[in-house]
DNA sequence: ATGTCC
């Protein structure tokens, strides 16, 4: 073990090495059922790399907040570690408006109104696409849009088409496609444009540029005061169709093939096996999927932002990072086959991989903060190639949703969103019993979250995000 | 996360 850097341990454990990103006081807050998952994970054959970010917490088979890299040559793929909902992610558009065009408490309870009009978030909801083909979502992305769908001020579509958003089309061999029951066909091409309960979320928020890194804040277009929206959203229906229908496969060969660990829970087969590749492509219809229904949301947003403040209101997009998902990367000569699970892709200043509107600064990585707590945009830093860019995805849960409702009151959350206040962060939901479990005290704290990527050197903080208004599902 | 156990 390593004691040299309160931020970063390696951990010998049976099965291989656990890299930790974490500050000591976080990394002992994990707990020995963390440790255990990562010796299951270090299990799956010919594993190069696996690490843990510093909110990282137990989920289904793999922790959340982990990175684990395999060669692609010989690879194995995890459904386990992709998780169930293929593609979740964050995007952030930029706005013309400033906060103080939000000052009053009654405009931002009206633009909520007018976001909930048109993203539904309750369950069962329909959205409001059916003009659009799901088949095309899923073949092409975001190129599966009918154009006005995609306005040129708001993703422009010209020049390097769409590279302002991370992957705006992921290729595979769409014969897997025809695996999908027709019923789940239709849930998904209804669910088009949801937003989904749990985490997921749609935010209003405000910029704080840090000054240490105004020149990257500017040249991304950034300014003190100004507003943003973020969206926080996955595959819905889609993927967890892939993950159920795909994953049983992937099940079989697994043990066909002699292979598994003590937990039952985590899935996993060699990237070449048929049902290892056919996973591989299914979850890259569940990342187009995924990429277009956040994108789908954003211009909800807009035409709201329209009704609100007038047709001059502009909504630009910043960027698009998935936090789920796995895919082929490389670093120098080695071809690779990373999985993340709650962590997100942080690339430095003139990494090649960047999309050629941040070649020079590094692209936005998003890490969204819990409700009522600031969100952040960061920028890879060059030493974060030991963990193979990787970086966390938000703040990490501490408590689980049973104990957090157990052990907070309404009133506490209620003060944590400053209600009935002028300066109160408005939310979508009257009751606030609905969403007690996505109260801040349910998270890990932001703020010690992004002081452990930034002493660990994996990322700086280019913006602090505050938020002003939220649209939550249930 | 999820039409969360039709």
């Amino acid at each position: 073990m390593n004691t040299n850097n309160p931020y970063y341990r390696r951990i010998d454990l049976p099965a291989g090495d656990l890299h930790v990103f974490a500050h000591d006081k976080l990394f002992h807050a994990m707990g020995a059922k963390v440790l255990e998952m990562a010796n299951n994970n270090l299990q799956i054959p010919n594993i190069r790399y696996m690490s843990y970010t510093p909110d990282a917490h137990v989920g289904v088979g793999t922790c959340i907040g982990t990175t684990a890299v395999w060669g692609a040559e010989d690879g194995f793929v995890s459904p386990s570690i992709v998780g169930s909902d293929i593609g979740c992610g964050m995007r952030v558009h930029l706005t013309n408006l400033h906060e103080r065009d939000l000052r009053d408490v009654k405009l931002r309870r009206k633009l909520v109104k007018a976001i909930e009009k048109r993203i539904p978030v309750e369950n069962h909801a329909r959205g409001y696409f059916s003009d659009i083909r799901l088949e095309d979502v899923l073949r092409e992305g975001l190129h599966g849009l009918p154009g006005k769908y995609v306005p040129d001020a708001y993703t422009p579509r010209k020049a390097t088409s769409l590279t302002h958003v991370e992957s705006s089309r992921f290729h595979y061999d769409e014969d897997a496609l025809n695996r999908i029951p027709e019923t789940v066909w239709h849930r998904a091409h209804r669910q088009l444009g949801t937003l989904g309960g749990g985490n997921h979320f749609i935010e209003v928020q405000a910029i704080s540029v840090n000054e240490a890194n105004r020149r990257i804040a500017e040249s991304w277009g950034l300014q003190d005061g100004q507003v943003a929206v973020m969206i926080h959203s996955g595959s819905r229906a889609w993927g967890g169709a892939v993950n159920q229908y795909s994953g049983s496969e992937v099940v079989k060969t697994m043990h066909r093939l002699g292979l598994g660990t003590s937990d039952p829970k985590l899935v996993f087969a060699p990237l070449a096996s048929e049902a290892g590749l056919n996973y591989a492509n299914l979850m890259k219809s569940a990342l187009n999927f995924a990429v277009a229904n956040r994108h789908l949301m954003a211009f909800a947003v807009r035409d709201a932002c329209k009704e609100i403040f007038g047709a001059q209101a502009e909504l630009r997009t910043l960027y698009d990072l998935m936090h789920n998902y796995a895919g082929e990367e490389s670093r120098g000569e080695e071809a690779l086959f990373v999985h993340r699970k709650g962590t997100t892709k942080a690339l430095p200043a003139g990494h090649p991989d960047n999309p050629e509107p941040y070649r020079e600064t590094g692209h936005p990585a998003l890490i969204p903060g819990s409700m009522g707590t600031a969100s952040y945009l960061m920028v890879g830093a060059p030493e974060g190639e030991r963990n193979y860019h990787s970086i966390c995805h938000g703040a990490g849960r501490l408590r689980s949703r049973n104990a957090t409702k157990q052990l907070v009151t309404v009133d506490e959350f209620a003060s944590s969103l400053r209600i009935g206040r002028e300066d109160e962060i408005v939310v979508n939901h009257k009751g606030l019993e609905a969403i007690l479990d996505e109260s801040p005290q349910a998270y890990k704290d932001v703020d010690q979250i992004i002081d452990s990527v930034v002493s660990a050197r994996l990322a700086d903080v280019v913006a602090k995000c505050r938020p002003l208004a939220a649209v939550k599902g249930v």
